[in-house]
DNA sequence: AAAACGGGGGC
DNA sequence: GCCCCAGTTTT
Protein backbone atom coordinates (compact mmCIF):
# COMPACT_ATOMS: atom_id res chain seq x y z
CA UNK A 1 0.00 0.00 0.00
CA UNK A 2 1.38 3.64 -1.02
CA UNK A 3 0.94 6.31 0.97
CA UNK A 4 -1.16 5.85 4.04
CA UNK A 5 -1.60 3.18 6.66
CA UNK A 6 -4.54 1.76 8.18
CA UNK A 7 -4.43 4.25 11.34
CA UNK A 8 -3.87 7.08 8.92
CA UNK A 9 -7.23 5.82 6.86
CA UNK A 10 -9.53 5.60 9.27
CA UNK A 11 -8.32 8.59 11.05
CA UNK A 12 -9.21 10.57 8.32
CA UNK A 13 -12.14 8.55 7.51
CA UNK A 14 -13.74 9.40 10.86
CA UNK A 15 -13.08 13.16 10.13
CA UNK A 16 -14.82 13.17 6.81
CA UNK A 17 -17.75 10.94 8.16
CA UNK A 18 -18.48 13.57 10.32
CA UNK A 19 -20.09 16.14 7.82
CA UNK A 20 -21.97 13.52 6.01
CA UNK A 21 -26.10 11.94 6.37
CA UNK A 22 -25.73 8.74 6.53
CA UNK A 23 -29.11 6.90 5.69
CA UNK A 24 -28.29 2.98 6.16
CA UNK A 25 -26.07 3.68 9.45
CA UNK A 26 -29.17 5.37 10.45
CA UNK A 27 -31.69 3.01 10.29
CA UNK A 28 -28.81 0.17 11.73
CA UNK A 29 -28.34 2.50 14.59
CA UNK A 30 -32.44 2.62 15.79
CA UNK A 31 -31.97 -1.12 16.06
CA UNK A 32 -29.06 -1.21 17.67
CA UNK A 33 -29.30 -3.03 20.97
CA UNK A 34 -32.25 -5.19 19.53
CA UNK A 35 -30.69 -8.28 18.34
CA UNK A 36 -34.25 -9.56 17.11
CA UNK A 37 -34.57 -6.23 14.79
CA UNK A 38 -30.83 -6.32 13.90
CA UNK A 39 -31.56 -9.93 12.56
CA UNK A 40 -34.81 -9.24 11.05
CA UNK A 41 -33.67 -5.96 9.36
CA UNK A 42 -30.31 -7.88 8.13
CA UNK A 43 -32.62 -10.80 6.47
CA UNK A 44 -34.83 -7.98 5.03
CA UNK A 45 -32.11 -5.93 3.55
CA UNK A 46 -30.04 -9.07 1.73
CA UNK A 47 -29.64 -8.41 -1.68
CA UNK A 48 -32.05 -5.28 -1.53
CA UNK A 49 -30.98 -1.25 -1.20
CA UNK A 50 -31.54 0.00 1.79
CA UNK A 51 -33.66 2.61 1.07
CA UNK A 52 -36.18 0.13 -0.06
CA UNK A 53 -35.29 -2.15 3.45
CA UNK A 54 -35.97 0.85 5.79
CA UNK A 55 -39.79 1.75 5.27
CA UNK A 56 -40.48 -2.27 4.76
CA UNK A 57 -39.08 -2.78 8.11
CA UNK A 58 -40.94 -0.11 9.73
CA UNK A 59 -44.06 -1.81 8.09
CA UNK A 60 -43.47 -4.81 9.91
CA UNK A 61 -42.33 -3.90 13.24
CA UNK A 62 -46.05 -2.32 13.53
CA UNK A 63 -46.95 -5.52 13.27
CA UNK A 64 -44.76 -7.66 15.53
CA UNK A 65 -41.49 -6.52 17.50
CA UNK A 66 -40.59 -9.93 19.38
CA UNK A 67 -40.72 -13.59 17.67
CA UNK A 68 -43.29 -14.72 19.57
CA UNK A 69 -45.54 -12.59 18.10
CA UNK A 70 -44.04 -12.25 14.53
CA UNK A 71 -44.59 -15.88 14.44
CA UNK A 72 -48.01 -15.60 14.61
CA UNK A 73 -48.44 -13.11 11.75
CA UNK A 74 -49.63 -15.12 8.25
CA UNK A 75 -47.26 -15.24 5.50
CA UNK A 76 -49.59 -13.18 3.66
CA UNK A 77 -48.99 -10.32 5.96
CA UNK A 78 -45.59 -10.65 5.83
CA UNK A 79 -45.58 -10.62 2.10
CA UNK A 80 -47.68 -7.30 2.00
CA UNK A 81 -45.47 -5.51 4.84
CA UNK A 82 -42.34 -6.39 3.55
CA UNK A 83 -42.94 -5.69 0.01
CA UNK A 84 -40.85 -4.68 -2.43
CA UNK A 85 -38.07 -6.10 -0.86
CA UNK A 86 -36.28 -8.33 -3.10
CA UNK A 87 -37.03 -12.12 -2.75
CA UNK A 88 -40.13 -10.58 -0.17
CA UNK A 89 -41.66 -14.14 -0.64
CA UNK A 90 -39.10 -16.36 0.19
CA UNK A 91 -38.16 -13.79 3.25
CA UNK A 92 -41.46 -13.75 4.39
CA UNK A 93 -41.45 -17.56 4.74
CA UNK A 94 -37.54 -17.48 6.53
CA UNK A 95 -39.04 -14.55 8.92
CA UNK A 96 -41.36 -16.95 10.25
CA UNK A 97 -39.53 -19.77 10.48
CA UNK A 98 -36.59 -18.00 12.16
CA UNK A 99 -38.77 -17.02 14.37
CA UNK A 100 -40.50 -20.35 15.37
CA UNK A 101 -36.96 -21.81 15.65
CA UNK A 102 -36.14 -19.02 18.30
CA UNK A 103 -39.12 -19.71 19.97
CA UNK A 104 -38.77 -23.71 20.07
CA UNK A 105 -35.06 -23.70 20.62
CA UNK A 106 -33.79 -20.28 22.51
CA UNK A 107 -36.85 -19.70 24.57
CA UNK A 108 -37.65 -16.58 22.54
CA UNK A 109 -34.01 -14.76 22.32
CA UNK A 110 -31.32 -14.34 19.85
CA UNK A 111 -28.05 -16.71 20.35
CA UNK A 112 -25.25 -14.35 21.02
CA UNK A 113 -22.46 -16.72 18.86
CA UNK A 114 -21.90 -16.72 15.80
CA UNK A 115 -21.80 -20.65 15.31
CA UNK A 116 -25.15 -20.76 16.42
CA UNK A 117 -26.51 -17.90 14.93
CA UNK A 118 -24.94 -19.63 11.26
CA UNK A 119 -27.36 -22.43 12.06
CA UNK A 120 -30.50 -20.41 10.52
CA UNK A 121 -31.87 -20.14 7.18
CA UNK A 122 -30.86 -17.33 5.84
CA UNK A 123 -27.93 -16.16 8.40
CA UNK A 124 -24.14 -16.10 6.64
CA UNK A 125 -21.81 -14.11 8.44
CA UNK A 126 -22.28 -10.41 7.44
CA UNK A 127 -25.91 -10.74 9.18
CA UNK A 128 -24.38 -13.05 12.17
CA UNK A 129 -21.64 -10.49 12.53
CA UNK A 130 -24.01 -7.62 12.45
CA UNK A 131 -26.58 -9.45 15.22
CA UNK A 132 -23.17 -9.89 17.78
CA UNK A 133 -21.48 -6.17 17.01
CA UNK A 134 -24.57 -4.36 16.85
CA UNK A 135 -27.50 -5.90 18.58
CA UNK A 136 -25.07 -7.48 21.71
CA UNK A 137 -22.43 -4.45 20.94
CA UNK A 138 -19.68 -7.18 21.35
CA UNK A 139 -16.21 -7.55 19.07
CA UNK A 140 -17.12 -8.51 15.43
CA UNK A 141 -16.04 -7.58 12.07
CA UNK A 142 -19.13 -7.02 9.84
CA UNK A 143 -18.17 -7.21 5.87
CA UNK A 144 -21.01 -5.94 4.01
CA UNK A 145 -20.19 -5.32 0.13
CA UNK A 146 -18.97 -1.38 1.38
CA UNK A 147 -16.10 -2.77 3.36
CA UNK A 148 -15.33 -5.58 0.93
CA UNK A 149 -15.12 -3.02 -1.99
CA UNK A 150 -13.24 -0.28 0.03
CA UNK A 151 -10.82 -2.14 1.52
CA UNK A 152 -9.81 -3.92 -2.10
CA UNK A 153 -9.97 -0.19 -3.77
CA UNK A 154 -7.97 1.79 -1.14
CA UNK A 155 -5.32 -1.23 -1.52
CA UNK A 156 -4.67 -2.40 2.30
CA UNK A 157 -6.44 -5.70 1.08
CA UNK A 158 -6.81 -7.47 -2.05
CA UNK A 159 -9.20 -10.72 -1.61
CA UNK A 160 -12.04 -12.15 -3.68
CA UNK A 161 -14.82 -12.77 -1.47
CA UNK A 162 -16.14 -11.02 1.98
CA UNK A 163 -15.68 -14.03 3.71
CA UNK A 164 -12.31 -13.36 2.67
CA UNK A 165 -11.78 -9.86 3.66
CA UNK A 166 -13.02 -10.90 6.86
CA UNK A 167 -10.92 -13.59 7.98
CA UNK A 168 -8.18 -11.16 6.63
CA UNK A 169 -9.31 -8.05 8.83
CA UNK A 170 -9.55 -10.42 11.85
CA UNK A 171 -5.76 -11.04 11.43
CA UNK A 172 -4.40 -7.66 10.37
CA UNK A 173 -7.33 -4.71 11.86
CA UNK A 174 -6.12 -3.31 15.82
CA UNK A 175 -9.34 -5.11 17.78
CA UNK A 176 -9.74 -1.18 18.88
CA UNK A 177 -11.15 -0.75 15.29
CA UNK A 178 -13.65 -3.90 15.04
CA UNK A 179 -16.85 -2.42 16.66
CA UNK A 180 -17.09 0.67 14.43
CA UNK A 181 -15.58 -0.39 11.36
CA UNK A 182 -18.93 -1.29 9.45
CA UNK A 183 -20.49 1.76 10.06
CA UNK A 184 -17.22 3.82 9.43
CA UNK A 185 -17.01 2.56 6.08
CA UNK A 186 -20.74 2.05 5.16
CA UNK A 187 -21.09 5.48 5.67
CA UNK A 188 -17.60 6.46 3.43
CA UNK A 189 -19.17 3.52 0.72
CA UNK A 190 -22.61 5.46 0.26
CA UNK A 191 -21.41 9.26 0.76
CA UNK A 192 -17.80 9.38 -1.43
CA UNK A 193 -16.46 5.79 -2.29
CA UNK A 194 -19.95 4.75 -3.48
CA UNK A 195 -19.93 1.30 -5.83
CA UNK A 196 -20.39 3.26 -9.57
CA UNK A 197 -19.07 6.36 -9.78
CA UNK A 198 -17.70 7.58 -6.91
CA UNK A 199 -16.39 10.96 -5.93
CA UNK A 200 -12.71 10.34 -6.24
CA UNK A 201 -11.75 13.92 -6.60
CA UNK A 202 -12.85 14.67 -3.14
CA UNK A 203 -11.12 11.84 -1.55
CA UNK A 204 -8.37 12.43 0.79
CA UNK A 205 -7.09 9.00 0.35
CA UNK A 206 -7.44 8.54 -3.45
CA UNK A 207 -3.89 8.94 -3.49
CA UNK A 208 -3.38 5.37 -2.43
CA UNK A 209 -6.47 3.96 -3.45
CA UNK A 210 -6.44 1.34 -6.49
CA UNK A 211 -9.83 2.14 -7.71
CA UNK A 212 -10.21 -1.36 -8.99
CA UNK A 213 -13.05 -1.96 -11.45
CA UNK A 214 -14.63 1.34 -11.56
CA UNK A 215 -15.09 3.40 -14.67
CA UNK A 216 -16.35 6.73 -14.20
CA UNK A 217 -15.18 8.86 -11.22
CA UNK A 218 -15.81 12.43 -10.90
C1' DA B 1 -32.54 -1.47 -23.08
C1' DA B 2 -29.09 -3.09 -20.45
C1' DA B 3 -26.12 -3.48 -16.71
C1' DA B 4 -25.32 -2.89 -11.87
C1' DC B 5 -26.74 -3.41 -7.23
C1' DG B 6 -26.64 -6.57 -2.48
C1' DG B 7 -25.88 -12.07 0.84
C1' DG B 8 -26.73 -16.62 1.07
C1' DG B 9 -28.00 -21.42 -0.31
C1' DG B 10 -27.24 -25.48 -2.85
C1' DC B 11 -24.68 -28.14 -5.62
C1' DG C 1 -15.97 -22.60 -7.17
C1' DC C 2 -20.21 -21.62 -9.70
C1' DC C 3 -24.77 -20.42 -10.50
C1' DC C 4 -29.12 -19.06 -9.02
C1' DC C 5 -32.49 -16.25 -6.50
C1' DA C 6 -36.33 -10.58 -7.44
C1' DG C 7 -37.00 -6.01 -7.72
C1' DT C 8 -35.04 -1.34 -8.00
C1' DT C 9 -31.68 2.00 -9.64
C1' DT C 10 -28.17 3.72 -12.68
C1' DT C 11 -26.15 4.22 -17.13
Amino acid sequence: MNGFDIHSVIAILRQEVRQWQSPAVTIVSQREGDPFKVLISCILSLRTQDTTTSPASERLFALATTPDTMMLLSKDEIEAAIYPVGFYRNKAGQIIDICRQLVADYDGKVPEEIDQLLMFKGVGRKTANLVVTLGYGKPGICVDTHVHRICNRWGYIATRTPDETEKVLRQCLPSEYWLGINDLLVTFGQNLCRPLSPYCSRCRIAVSCKKLGVSSFR
